[in-house]
RNA sequence: GCCCGGGUGGUGAAAUGGUAGACACAAGGGACUUAAAAUCCCUCGACCGCAAGGUCAUGCGAGUUCGAGUCUCGCCCCGGGCACCA
């Protein structure tokens, strides 16, 4: 027979679907049921697409293809986040323009998800950058920004000197700049924040970004991450005067009940009553001193400075309220001003910071709190205990303490139960080019001025020097930058920063729902009937930074009545890392990148796909072999070549075994349980390979690999006399009569260990079992002699015989 | 340090508390061939045994159970995230 001609099946095919786009079409009035998949849009890089893309990918198209089989109306959309810098540092270095470089990666994004028979919805496909899709990303800014929810302050920022710009607090982690790993600077500047941190305990009717997660199918470590970020604690503020002044600085403290233990004070440096209190220092040369050390330092070297150090305020001494005890106030820049009151009360016997300075500078070390079992024996302990040297409270456990101290401040009015979080502010403002423009214009009669709605969107100049100057580029855009206040008509300029590229991709899931609707970001009905997703796929990475964002985003949405869920993505799931061949993170300086185009080159589209499904569970990392793609090509060879197996009489059990396998790969497609769905099919395989296979079931057996290797399925559906296309028809039901089995092998154990295994009628019940189990001399030789003290039936499996 | 995952053959991995290693890859042997490729058949956790069969075995140690890779506790190792957050 014809030899199975991967390159040219997967051509014919690719082509009758781009003359087919309905068969994957999502259609806005059909009233069956909805499932809304989506991939997390990527990024058009120059490199292209990446094996770990066709691993997510495959996944979201082999349960579209699915459900659209099982009759539901599926949307399953891509497109791209087409803002960001690696394509403005190219256009600086070559001086090709971004838009070019950004669509000419699209093409090529385009041309390989194509090559790979991924059934998208292509008639939705949307691209950040163009100024249809950035009208309604610069209508979110004003909607949220007349809601109070985005506002302009001077904050101190993280400033990447190399790249010329902000970043915000997850782009700067570790003090690095995430894209070109040079320290990070603090610099003061008028910057625009979106008040995320509205969002994370419920608001009016919305649950809160923390609550919320408990109820989302999601990993547990992306909750994790998530919690972690926001960075809830629970503790107490606390006044401690300053003696001979109506000044106090106010500390937080998670351990109130070490605060007998408390031997000095320690604020940031950046601390303003340090400032109000400049007369009265003694040693204030020394102190401003540090103060501007400080200030010239990246937050990578405060990190990385091995001791911690710091200037004792003389002059100054603060009263704790608790014991009247005046102790010293130190500046030190291992409290961070950002966190809780940018002040902290220092014990060091409970706190190893605090241990450790109070070393240095040779303060006292006052031990209050008793470990409960264990004497204590180091020098600093941290955790709960006893209480003691602690007055009336002496005693009590850690926990009890902090309730009933917290009440006691409270109602001397010393202060109280306050809680923080580590999640600020999202600063969204980019001093770039290659980004949406922030819709505000400044008049010097008005102020601060949001473009009317009817004027968006404000589009990027394309004629501007993007070479980053430490302004934004379109400021030096005179026609874009000069402009009529809205207001007054007079003289004005426009906000020349762009938005962060996470505002874009914060709502995209929206627009798929109504991509050309020119009145709203997307029409409530479609909304309506689209949304929430209900699965989202994509990379672990993505943990803290877009999925909180975009959490935020339909929150506010929610909150202010415009949607009514208040969760964006229902169940998710992260595709794990595909390694290179030698167990190494694939990387170009490794050379050791698999390029999927070679792949398919290589083996064909169905074999990559399977393969990629094949390696192991879609979660995990796996490293990628070459053999083993190999072997899929055989499999599928295999498949091709029952065409000469197929019988008028088919076997019993072939028949059955085709209805367990329906039952087995719909199943698994559910659970995302890839790699065993085929090995199902494998099994299927091996036997219809033996005993040969009947045309209707060869047809099943198509029907139920066609999402997984679609252009194989495609081509032997049609050499079976099918004129539709296989993915018009509906997914085979299984006979569950077929499925049982008459006889089973039922394993009898001696004392829960197997001992033999009988061919049985499966409807045996346990004394049936009992006695063929005892005419068997393997059982026999284990139970001669001995008292049978119990049986344990488990009908259709097991007997276990205990003596 | 804290928070998540994981540790099963030579390899990727299966296994609602019920036959550990399905399905593959690699390896070895054989058939076909002048030969090779392709294809097909057999073997394939370790140890003892001619075999039947037996013993051991899912990172280590305990526990629960008739029965534990799976549940509980303690430890070791690996991967990932966060980290001077008071």
């Amino acid at each position: 027979m014809e030899q199975y001609k991967s390159r040219e099946i997967e051509a014919k095919w690719q082509g009758y679907w781009e003359a087919h786009p309905e068969l994957c079409q999502a259609n806005d009035s059909s009233d069956k049921p909805k499932k809304y998949i989506l991939d997390m849009f990527p990024y058009p890089s120059a490199a292209g697409l990446h094996v770990g893309h066709v691993e997510s990918y495959t996944a979201t198209d082999i349960v579209s293809r699915y459900w659209r089989a099982k009759g539901f109306n599926v949307l399953h959309p891509q497109g791209w986040d087409a803002f960001g810098l690696p394509a403005e540092n190219y256009a600086i270095k070559t001086g090709v323009h971004p838009d070019f470089v950004t669509h000419e990666n699209i093409k090529n994004f385009t041309r390989q998800i194509k090559s790979l028979g991924m059934s998208y919805d292509w008639s939705r496909e949307i691209d950040t950058s163009s100024p249809e899709y950035y009208k309604w990303t610069q209508w979110f800014f004003l909607f949220l920004y007349e809601n109070g929810l985005a506002y302009k302050k001077k904050a101190k920022v993280n400033w990447c000197e190399s790249c010329q710009t902000v970043l915000a607090n997850e782009q700067a982690e570790g003090g690095i700049c995430e894209r070109c790993k040079n320290p990070v600077v603090q610099k003061d500047l008028e910057q625009w924040f979106f008040k995320i941190t509205d969002f994370i305990e419920q608001n009016k009717n919305t649950a809160g970004l923390l609550e919320g997660l408990d109820k989302l199918d999601w990993p547990e470590s992306i909750k994790a991450a998530q919690r972690n970020w926001i960075g809830k604690s629970e503790g107490s503020e606390i006044d401690f005067k300053i003696v001979g002044s109506n000044l106090k600085i106010k500390v937080f403290t998670t351990r109130i009940d070490t605060i007998f233990g408390c031997t000095y004070c320690v604020v940031a440096p950046e601390h303003k009553t340090i400032q109000e209190l400049k007369g009265r220092i003694e040693n204030w040369p020394e102190v401003e001193g540090y103060i501007e050390k400080t200030k010239s330092k990246t937050d990578l070297d405060r990190m990385e400075a091995k001791e911690k150090t710091g200037v004792e305020v003389k002059g100054v001494k603060v009263v704790n309220p608790f014991n009247d005890e005046e102790v010293p106030l130190f500046i030190a820049d291992y409290v961070l001003a950002q966190y809780g009151t940018g002040a902290v009360m220092a014990v060091p016997a409970h706190d190893e910071r605090d241990f450790e300075f109070a070393k240095k500078y040779d303060l006292p070390i006052k031990k209050v709190v008793s470990p409960e079992r264990i004497p204590m024996g180091k020098d600093c302990f941290t955790d709960d205990g006893i209480l003691i040297n602690s007055q009336e409270f002496d005693g009590l456990k850690s926990e009890e303490a902090r309730e009933k101290m917290t009440k006691w401040l409270e109602e001397k009015g010393l202060g109280k139960k306050v809680i923080n979080y580590r999640l600020r502010d999202w600063l969204v403002s980019r001093q770039r080019y290659w980004g949406a423009p922030i819709p505000i214009i400044y008049c010097e009669k008005c102020g601060e001025v949001a473009v009317p709605k009817e004027d968006l969107p404000v589009v990027l100049p394309t004629d501007v020097d993007f070479k980053p100057t430490g302004e934004s580029p379109l400021a030096n855009s005179k026609s874009f930058h000069e402009v009529k206040c809205p207001k007054c008509g007079g003289e004005a300029r426009r906000e020349s920063d762009t938005m962060d590229t996470f505002v874009c991709s914060s709502w995209y899931y929206f627009r798929y729902a109504d991509h050309v609707n020119d009145e709203e970001f997307a029409a409530k009905e479609k909304i309506q009937k689209w949304l929430p997703v209900d699965l989202y796929v994509g990379g672990a990475e993505h943990a803290v930074l877009h999925l909180l964002y975009a959490r935020f985003f339909t929150k506010a949405l929610h909150n202010l009545g415009y949607i009514d869920f208040d969760e964006p993505f229902l169940k998710l799931r992260n595709q794990g890392m595909i390694m290179a061949e030698d167990g190494r993170k694939m990387s170009k300086s490794l050379g050791n990148v698999v390029n999927p185009d070679d792949a398919v080159a290589g083996f064909g589209a169905d074999s990559l796909r399977i393969f990629e499904m094949f390696m192991g569970p879609l979660e995990d990392a796996k490293p990628w072999n070459t053999q083993g793609i190999v072997g899929v090509r055989r499999f599928l060879e295999r498949i091709w070549r029952l065409q000469e197996k197929i019988t008028d009489e088919e076997s019993k059990g072939v028949r059955a075994l085709v209805h367990k396998t329906i039952k087995k790969a719909g199943e698994d497609i559910e659970m995302m349980k890839f790699n065993t769905a085929i090995s199902a099919m494998m099994i299927l395989v091996n036997e219809a390979e033996k005993n040969g296979i009947a045309k209707d079931s060869y047809g099943s057996f198509v029907k139920i690999l066609a999402p997984f290797a679609p252009h194989i399925a495609e081509e032997i559906w049609e050499k079976l006399g099918n004129a539709e296309s296989i993915f018009a028809s509906a997914w085979p039901d299984y006979d569950s009569g077929l499925i049982k089995d008459e006889e089973i092998n039922l394993v009898v154990q001696v004392n829960g260990k197997m001992r033999d295994m009988l061919k049985v009628g499966a409807d045996i019940g346990q004394d049936g079992a009992k006695a063929a189990a005892l005419e068997s001399e393997k059982i026999r030789v284990h139970v001669a002699g001995k008292e049978i003290r119990k049986i344990i039936f488990v009908p259709g499996k097991l007997l276990n015989i205990v003596v």
